[in-house]
RNA sequence: CGGUGAUUAGCGCAGCUUGGUAGCGCACUUGGUUUGGGUCCAAGGGGUCGCAAGUUCGAAUCUUGCAUCACCGACCA
């Protein structure tokens, strides 16, 4: 490609409404473009990337027996409604209508559709395991898109389905999938860990998340430092404390706690660590014999809404009770809330209810109990781990202590078991004759959102430093004056003829710029080798080759080019 | 959806307090200059100042409403 002809883009400035490093590089180098929030147009340089990822994304799931298709984008709400996630799955769905009103949704993934493809389709246990994937846009109405390409509402993402008659069929193919992943990380350059994860909205049991390690991440992973332990913090369990728990010594007493209205403005009233004291939140109930219930964890605790949310007890998602249930519940403001004395049922988490002689809200505007004590001072509740894990805990596996990193999801992989199968009727008839509902798993990659992983992972004050598998152009020509001297024109030339004849991808910069501009737009879009073409070094038929990663410069002979690309 | 902030040329910004002919840098066009790290000089093109209403002789500037975008919180590849 001549640049002569070609759409670079590059920008001098960054664009003001860009936060994370990728999303400034994407837009510098010309990578993407907005066109509305959460939405991109890819500039030809980006889908050049874009291109790339995607096609090791397949080859590696053709590799470990999955095959292609390609589902529509729009798709009728009558599968939704029938999978019955036409309720369940809320606005991030976008729903519209066609001319004859017939309702129909964007696709924000496809269980549904291949579901009811492989149920048409597939009649027999001799057809299955079977495993379908597609690279394919989806459109998720997201809250709040940000971070570029990162949280887009329209992004490109490799689904997979397998379909099983038994789950110890799908067990294989799940660890199939998991090695094929781990295959398709390294094969992409990226610093990744897969962590257990919590299996959410699409339900079943057992699920790994594949995170690119980086800073701006929205996750929280939670490691082992001495193991190979990683999980998501939503899913990472907090071990209830060792020993029994401490005897109480002191009789629960009211105090005035005026103007106290957070823990630590409590703990500072009363001159006590926030750790001996307990906050007590209240959410929505899962049945209307308990429409609100109260939880309690440790006031240097937070709540983990994944794991509250799990409990039988409490509604999906979970949802914090409005102003008015307050009141009708407690008769108080949040500030002062307590377990004691409550008609609704407590949920205690394991480390606060480890606690002696700790303080707690009094259920009466600006009063505190102290010296409370479980079981002496309220005796109707159920323990249970509901809050997320802190640095220095001990590692769930028994070993080590917790670190916490943030990691970007770039991959997600679920045992569905036969949610969707049996809401669906999707099965097939065994050798006995008998007709059995499948087993499913289901294998996500975010396509798009790796791009900006990568970048995130890979840059310098320049600009990006693609891994050598997804870099937009293999190498850049970049001729030294090129209008003055013949000779600098013609061996680029023959440079550019000769690569391109063999396949390899090269950006050859026939711009009349002068050097410096160029460097910058080459360093910037982050091609991993420049060969520099110049009247210095053409007596001795050498060019120069600048390496974008290592920085290092040496002098190659015009003949040996070939060689760089072994 | 709640909180915060923004919206002036393709991009980055100033002007608004105190109303009076819309400006700077980059980019773009033309000519020259320079040529191994974003040269320099000159000339030029480009803006319904987000939209609407109001106040006023006069609104980018003041008032009100709306829209869009971004950031912080709950969802997910």
């Amino acid at each position: 490609m001549r640049t002569s002809q070609y759409l670079l883009s590059t920008l001098k400035e960054t664009p003001a409404h860009a936060e994370v490093i990728s999303h400034q590089l994407m837009l510098r180098a010309g990578l993407v473009r907005n066109v509305a929030s959460g939405l991109y147009t890819w500039l030809p340089t980006g889908l050049r990337v874009l291109r790339k990822v995607e096609q090791i994304v397949r080859e590696e799931m053709t590799k470990a027996g999955a095959i292609e298709t390609l589902m529509p984008m729009v798709q009728p709400a009558d599968l939704w409604q029938e999978s019955e996630r036409w309720e369940d799955y809320g606005p991030e769905l976008l729903r519209l209508q066609d001319r004859h009103e017939r309702s129909f949704v964007l696709g924000p993934t496809h269980e549904e559709v291949i579901t009811s493809i492989i149920r048409n389709e597939v009649n027999s246990y001799k057809q299955l395991p079977l495993n379908v994937f597609q690279i394919q846009t989806k459109f998720r109405d997201e809250i709040r898109p940000r971070f570029g390409v990162m949280r887009g509402r329209e992004f490109l993402m490799k689904d997979a389905y397998s379909f099983h008659i038994t789950d110890e069929c799908l067990k294989k193919t799940y660890q199939t999938m998991f090695d094929a992943y781990c295959r398709i990380f390294d094969r992409l350059g990226l610093d990744f860990r897969p962590v257990v994860a919590d299996n959410g909205s699409i339900g079943g049991e057992g699920s790994h998340e594949f995170h690119v390690l980086a800073d701006s991440g929205e996750d929280d992973i939670v490691f082992s430092d001495s193991s190979e332990y990683a999980a998501n913090i939503e899913k990472a369990e907090a071990l209830a404390p060792v020993g029994e728990r401490p005897h109480g010594t002191q009789s629960i007493k009211e105090v005035a706690t005026p103007d106290a209205k957070t823990i630590d403005a409590v703990a500072t009233t009363l001159n006590i660590a926030v750790n001996q004291t307990v906050k007590t939140l209240l959410v929505q109930g899962a049945t209307e014999d308990h429409p609100v219930i109260a939880l309690v964890v440790r006031g240097d605790h937070q709540l983990n809404e994944v794991k509250a949310e799990n409990l039988p007890q409490i509604s999906s998602p979970l949802t914090f009770v409005t102003e008015e249930q307050v009141q009708q519940t407690v008769n108080c403001n949040i500030g002062s809330i307590g377990p004691i004395g409550l008609s609704i049922p407590v949920i205690v988490d394991r480390s606060a209810a480890h606690l002696a002689d700790f303080v707690c809200g009094a259920n009466k505007d600006g009063f505190h109990y102290t010296g409370v004590n479980w079981d002496n001072d309220l005796s109707n509740y159920t323990v249970a781990d509901i809050r997320n894990v802190v640095e220095g805990d001990p590692s769930p596996c028994g070993k080590g202590k917790i670190v916490i990193k943030r990691g970007i999801e770039v991959g997600h992989i679920f045992q569905l078991g036969n949610k969707y199968a049996k809401a669906m009727n999707c099965g097939v008839l065994t050798e006995s004759g008998k007709n059995q509902t499948l087993t499913m798993g289901c294998y996500g990659i975010g396509v798009s959102r790796i791009v900006a992983a990568a970048i995130e992972q890979n840059h310098d004050k320049y600009g990006i430093k693609w891994p050598k598998a997804i870099a937009p152009f293999q190498a850049a020509i970049v001729p030294m004056n090129m209008a003055k001297s013949e000779r600098v024109k013609e061996t680029a030339e023959n440079l550019y003829k000769q690569l391109t004849s063999v396949g390899i991808d090269v950006l050859f910069d026939d711009r009349k710029e002068r050097p410096g501009v160029m460097f910058a737009d080459h360093e910037l879009i982050g091609t991993p080798i420049l060969l520099i073409v110049g009247e210095r070094n053409l007596d001795d038929n050498k060019i120069e080759v600048k390496n974008r990663i290592t920085g290092e410069k040496s002098l190659l002979d015009i003949t040996d080019a070939l060689s760089l690309f072994d």
